[in-house]
DNA sequence: ACGAGATGTTAGTCATCATTAACGTACTCG
DNA sequence: CGAGTACGTTAATGATGACTAACATCTCGT
């Protein structure tokens, strides 16, 4: 009956609380557009709060996205080193990111709009790890397609990462069971299109 | 030597010149990321001047989406009735939306990232008016594949909304020219992979 | 010419909000 | 026990920003 459990439970778990509260408020209604106030009380804790965990709104965005694309980026290495053969490289790249668009809707929609709002040491690095997670695509796709130009490849990729993304858009049209194998189909005869007039 | 030709030469461009230039930064920033200040600023008059020409930041961003939405509804139910055949139907869809994407990615980003920060009256508008757009769509795809379920259709149809909407990542990788061409492939590849299981 | 209307300008005003200060409480570890 | 650390709380504080007021200027129709 102590206090202690509660208190104890939550070791380290607040940022994460916190974190994960955020991302769906910032996909909501925009950065600018949630307060401090507004994170604070989606976690049950009120305002000022948070500067306990963060050092600050920037801050937590930052850490936010820095996440997210790390995390994306070191699945696509993983990925890329474990197969041998460049097909099923890319259906586990595809994989990937559909689990992630399925699995973390708020996540994938701040990492692709609110790159703007976070401060400069930062904003380069999640920079670098957006394109070097393209890269990785763009490589695979070349080894399968030689001849197609990379700029091509690379508009393609961006292509598919929209389709995929727009899961929070259709959000509740189709129980996750049928969209993963949906998006998979749709991904993949969209990828051999844009490569097959070359 | 008169500032009187370009007082008159500015008549009623103004508030078109406004929507541009707002649709420009409310992608870039977001709504709350960007001040009447800074719009007044980027068609070269100064802050309070907006309110000559709308009533409030809300009321313009609901002129923008309507807009938006309207066009983009009108397009599609005038290429609706101009084709017998579905098949033409849809390509023709397909370069509506293509077009729009190309010509005016700014204000296709904003208007589906900024609906929520539309007023009451207006924002019910401006859904029914996405919501017909999107019906458009299905019917079209469930004229050419009957088996298909409607949800299906319509989270197929967002999945190439996000696709074709794409562009505005992708600025600058390819020529206009080559983007067209290969967003019209991976869409129609894509569309038909999406109802072949069925 | 003159008064109306349209279009701008600059200086408030009032909220909202991020951030900081000052001040508890409770659990931990010695 | 008793102090330190972790975590919260409720007031400031200071900016920023939407919107309004008061005051030009320009064009036009008469």
């Amino acid at each position: 009956m102590t206090t202690t459990s509660s208190s104890t439970r939550n070791r380290g778990n607040r940022r994460r609380e916190i974190l994960e509260a955020a991302a769906r408020l910032f996909a909501a209604r925009g950065f600018h557009g949630v307060s401090i106030e507004d994170i604070g009380g989606a976690v049950g804790v009120s305002g000022p709060a948070l500067y306990r965990h963060f050092s600050g709104k920037d801050a937590l965005l930052s850490e936010m996205l820095l996440d997210v694309s790390s995390r994306l980026r070191e699945s696509a290495a993983a990925v890329v080193t474990s197969y041998p053969d460049p097909q099923e490289t890319l259906d586990a790249l595809l994989n990937v990111q559909i689990t992630f668009a399925l699995e973390q809707p708020a996540l994938i929609t701040v990492h692709d709009r609110e790159l703007g709002n976070v401060p400069e040491p930062e904003r380069r690095q999640i920079r670098r790890l957006q394109r070097l997670y393209v890269e990785e695509w763009v490589t695979v796709l070349a080894e399968l397609h030689p001849s197609c130009p990379a700029a091509r490849l690379r508009a393609a990729t961006h292509a598919v990462f929209g389709l995929l993304n727009s899961t929070p858009h259709s959000a509740g049209e189709l129980p996750a069971q049928d969209m993963r194998p949906l998006l998979r189909a749709m991904a993949r005869a969209a990828i051999d299109a844009s490569v097959n007039a070359h």
